[in-house]
DNA sequence: TGTACGTATGATAAGTTGTTCATACATTTG
DNA sequence: CAAATGTATGAACAACTTATCATACGTACA
């Protein structure tokens, strides 16, 4: 799970800190469901559990712990609101990251 | 694992297909040896499997994994030329999934 | 206060991925 | 053709992820 650190690894541009990280962040995007979470939160701003779980047909349980943990890696934050939480995006950058493998043609 | 298809969701941007696509390709890359690769790749043209275990310093076999499972899913191809196999980047752009990420400030 | 609604959590089952090891295959060279 | 070198493969196991279920928690409102 973790590269071994060389002397010759690290110099790469990356350092493999940060590679770490771009996989860990990699990973917590890696799954259809949470594509289309992002996609969701990318149009809309925010959305309570409910709204979101409409939207893409996913059962409650299974879609709260997609979002508790896009949230504990940061990708998300929420509020409460009464008895509704509203999840939005907060590391916009995924956008960017789905959206351009999306554009590729051979896809 | 996939998306469960609903009309709501279809009208979002990319088709679950794509979505199921991205994903893949995603996890495909969501890992600090196999971004360490594409990084190593992205400055180098071609190398061959000697060549990258030492600059990441993996082992042989483990390499081997990695690299024939990102060209199975078509992120890498490779040519033999006498006893050793080179391996280059086929899929350009997960090299600019990668940068993106890789550029945000906060990791 | 109790009931209903929205959401989270924890256990567990099921599936997938990462690692290691031993061994096999291909190519070159003596 | 035997030995050496470079690479792949397959089995076995460990580690992680996803899905499901039952249940708990928080808030509002009768």
């Amino acid at each position: 799970m973790t590269l071994p650190v060389s002397p010759v690894a690290v110099d790469m541009g990356l350092s493999i800190e940060k590679m770490e990280k771009v996989a860990f962040i990699l990973k917590t995007t890696a799954h259809p469901t949470r594509i289309a979470i992002v996609q969701l939160l990318a149009a809309q701003e925010s959305l309570s559990v409910t709204e979101i779980s409409e939207k893409l047909n996913v059962e409650q349980s299974l879609l709260s712990h997609h979002l508790s943990g896009m949230k504990l890696k940061g990708i998300l934050s929420s509020t409460r609101e009464g008895k509704n939480i509203f999840y939005s995006l907060k590391m916009r950058e995924v956008i960017d990251v789905i959206q351009c493998l999306a554009g590729c043609t051979f896809l």
